[in-house]
DNA sequence: GTCTATAAAGCGATAGAC
DNA sequence: GTCTATCGCTTTATAGAC
């Protein structure tokens, strides 16, 4: 059938969706094809290096939306309970109260960790950096430790959301945060 | 070269080694069998049904050990408080510190999630149903909710510490569940 | 930039000798 | 219970026509 020249661009979500599905190793090359609706030629036209180019490229992607969405208003927020709050209520939103995974926890579980160690690694301290600026402000004890401790009850979260298929402890999680630590 | 006979038990270690470090996915037979030191034909002897029934094997035995040697002490405590610390001694452990991850957790967040649910959600449901106990005895509030957010701080603690390659995460993540709860 | 055809390797699984 | 040989299939990746 004919088909409309694609944007690189628009590979990304479907390239996203795969991944988080059905993980590094078990995504394959023809599931990212009829994801993006492209060919195999096309896809490798795209991403020359193959897969670990598309996962990498997927979590650059990724890593910049945290940047804009999330690290950036934590570290400029002029009111730190507020704004943690409203990376909570973003975050329920965008893992949807668990349903979806976060891409760089699961790679972090998974063999591809290695490979991707600099940008797991990289995303994980850029957002505990990030989170450490209001709950400072907020005038939290030890921002830095409960910072880690806020960003691992949430990857914590959407492990046993996922195990017991219950979004309501997803929820849950997100409201026992902001009750400890930002109320 | 000659080998001595086998007992399928043996096998239940190397082959528990090569899920958590590779996946489900990501562990070939080949591995599998590099691993317990036998050619294919013996592990499908012992494993009729190949990869998924050594991997469900693997869980059973990891949901055993569970059962005998954190779920039942937790269910029969007679101090609560001493029952939950001794279970954070023992995962940190069993563990290492969050070097080594949980099993059902990094099947939970991968794509055989759901050919393994119910042995994923019977072993979190009976961790949580076994942490209860000793926390409502411990009087604290919510206990059911506790026992969640708890089992959900140990396994992002998990996540988080092999994201950033940092042990003292998961040690320091253990050492705040005991001060919050149950000193 | 798209596609089809194909290559080479690895996969899970089986058969059958010992 | 162990092994080797092999099957059929899928995998990642490439080549080349359009």
């Amino acid at each position: 059938m004919a088909r409309t020249v694609a944007d690189k661009s628009d590979t990304l979500e479907p390239l996203a969706r795969v991944f988080r599905e059905h993980g590094y190793e078990g995504a394959s090359v023809s599931m990212l094809c009829e994801a993006t609706g492209l060919g195999k030629g096309s896809l490798y036209h795209f991403y020359p290096k193959g897969k670990a180019e598309m996962a990498a490229t997927v979590l650059a992607a990724w890593d910049g939306w945290f940047e804009t969405n999330v690290f950036l208003p934590l570290r400029s927020a002029e009111d730190g309970k507020q704004a943690v709050g409203a990376m909570l209520d973003s975050l329920t939103e965008t893992y949807r109260s668990g349903r979806r995974i976060c891409i760089f926890g699961m790679l972090a579980l998974g063999s591809a960790r290695d490979e991707f160690a600099s940008a797991i690694s990289g995303y994980f301290e850029k957002w505990i950096d990030a989170l450490e600026v209001p709950l400072e402000q907020a005038g939290v004890d030890d921002p830095r430790v409960v910072a880690q401790e806020i960003i691992a009850s949430i990857q914590g979260a959407i492990v046993l959301a996922r195990a017991l298929d219950d979004a309501e402890l997803f929820n849950n999680a997100m409201v026992r945060i902001r009750k400890q630590y930002v109320s």
